[in-house]
RNA sequence: GCACCGUUCGUCUAGGGGUUAGGACACCGCUCUUUCACAGCGGUAACACGGGUUCAAUUCCCGUACGGUGUACCA
């Protein structure tokens, strides 16, 4: 039997990045194993529901590069890939548990259901449905059942938990799990608006859809076992689990927006390479065995395999996560950074943006920087005219320093386009000029730069001096001689 | 509270009965250098604790501690 996963998120927001990583681990092992990636979207919970959700999860992960086979938006024989297309079938199937006996009606409003934990947690008992206590088909016999449902009463259907049963399931990151089926909830199967929960419509797809595997995130280890139960009420045979560990905040709490940004689109907007996002996030809980770190979607695909994913949450550091969008910047074709950079260039108002221009100064730069975009801002001296102004303590090293004005002066004289042509005559000026009024060649770089570009760091000052041209430099060194 | 899951440098991790416990990010130092960065070299830094089992345990077993997740008519 082939290989058969799915990613189900919920339409309730952004796709986060521990989303993605369960997705990204889902796609790597169908890819792996020659099998196939489903795409579900579980909406069962109407009122969380958020317009435009789906469509924004999906370009999230296409943006990722992680596509499916079979979903919503591009059919597949198992269809529909929505829950809330799916409806009839829940009901049809919960029904079925409600015939072979495996589940039951249950009319208990949330007040009294409130009122029953409530008394559970004064006793200090575990809350959990009580059966033989609450308003259901067992308390309230057959006839008054018979009767409520006949009126129309509201209730819902619940899972008859077997009490004296172990629980057990193989996870594969996990090893073998054992429950005692007297810690497991009476779980609401359909709610009273007809809508399934989570776990029956998970259950229900999995099996209609042939899962063969569910990878999905460490929160969903505890209600597996309802799950099994579940598969075991209908006759089923339940897939292979495996729980992936969580991505966790600094504080080792379930990462959230309270630490920095965690949706996809977040770290899209800040200028993430996908593959990039995609190596740095497939190494958070799982690696090769190998010391090598980077990785492409292909090498993934390659080498992943459930067995060698972590048991233990990982903490996302941002830091190791820009370094290696650093990484991969520097590996790019400059030519493809200067497109993406160019948008951003004109945005800025820039005049100086010819491709090959753009690309120069990308290769010259870009070891300096973490993402694309930070060139606009890093080397703006070299894309426009108006430069930032001079730091106090800048401003405090050219003034009133006769020595330097009289060497930049004595440059400036020397600086023609034969001397921006080479490396050497550049570097030769610059020691002249510096020797005339007896200081290093050094000593003058950094008047130099300060006064060429108003920065005190920057790439390679020659290269720099060639990027601008000619008139550029000459223009601001006059502007310089002129204000001292 | 109860259930489940987890625990190797600050962080991500490799390893696994006998190792100088390896790599990466970060940090510190040196080299290079016109600055910053890159690169190169070097450094600080870890097997949570207690019992077993064993000639030997960081590695296997059991506890404890700590942490996380779950405990909804949410997923």
């Amino acid at each position: 039997m082939s290989v058969r996963v799915r990613f189900a998120p919920s339409p309730t927001g952004f796709l986060h990045i521990g989303s993605l990583r369960t997705a990204l681990y889902n796609y790597l092992f169908a890819r792996h194993n020659g099998g196939s990636c489903i795409l579900r979207i579980e909406d069962t919970d109407r009122t969380r529901f958020v317009e435009g959700a789906i469509e924004e999860q999906i370009a999230s992960l296409a943006w990722a590069g992680i596509t499916f086979d079979e979903g919503p938006h591009v059919g597949g024989n198992h269809g529909p890939y929505t829950q809330s297309e799916r409806f009839d079938l829940y009901r049809e199937y919960g029904m079925k548990l409600v015939e072979n006996g495996t589940a039951y009606y249950a009319f208990d409003t949330s007040e009294e259901l409130d009122a029953m934990r409530l008394r559970q947690q004064s006793a200090g008992i575990a809350p959990k449905y009580d059966r033989s206590a609450m308003r259901n088909q067992y308390t309230l016999g057959e006839e008054e059942t018979r009767r409520l449902l006949d009126e129309g009463a509201a209730h819902v259907i619940r899972l008859k938990v077997p009490l004296h049963q172990d629980v057990r399931f193989s996870d594969i990151i996990r090893g073998e799990v054992i429950v005692n089926g007297r810690e497991i909830d009476d779980q609401i199967l359909l709610k009273s608006d007809g809508f399934p929960t989570y776990h029956l419509a998970n259950v229900v797809d999995d099996h209609l859809m042939e899962i063969t595997h569910v990878i999905r995130a460490e929160e969903w280890l505890p209600s597996t076992p309802k799950h099994i139960i579940l598969y075991q009420a209908f006759g089923w045979e339940p897939p292979t689990f495996a729980h992936v560990p969580l991505l966790l905040n600094p504080d080792r709490s379930k990462m959230s927006k309270r630490h920095g940004d965690v949706m996809v689109k977040d770290f899209i907007r800040k200028g993430f390479f996908p593959d990039a996002l995609v190596n740095f996030v497939s190494l958070c809980g799982w690696n090769p065995g190998s010391d090598n770190e980077f990785y492409s979607m292909q090498d993934l695909v390659n080498s992943f395999t459930l067995e060698r994913v972590n048991k233990a949450g990982a903490v996302f550091d941002y830091q190791k996560l820009n370094w290696m969008n650093g990484e991969y910047l520097k590996q790019r074709d400059p030519q493809d950074l200067a497109r993406e950079l160019h948008p951003v260039l004109v945005e800025r108002g820039f005049n100086y943006v010819d491709p090959t221009f753009v690309a120069e100064v990308i290769a010259l730069v870009r070891e300096r920087v973490t993402f694309v975009a930070d060139i606009a801002e890093f080397a703006d001296y070299l894309f426009g005219d108006a430069l930032v102004p001079l730091s106090a303590e800048a401003q405090a090293m050219l003034d009133g320093n006769d020595k330097i004005s009289s060497a930049l002066d004595t440059f400036r004289k020397g600086l023609d386009a034969s001397v921006i042509a080479d490396a050497d005559s550049f570097k030769g000026l610059a020691q002249r000029s510096a020797e005339s009024v007896g200081l290093k060649s050094g000593a003058l770089m950094k008047p130099l730069r300060l006064v060429l570009t108003h920065r005190e760091v920057g790439a390679d000052l020659f290269r720099t001096v060639q990027l601008l041209g000619l008139e550029r430099c000459l223009s601001r060194l006059d502007a310089f001689t002129s204000h001292s």
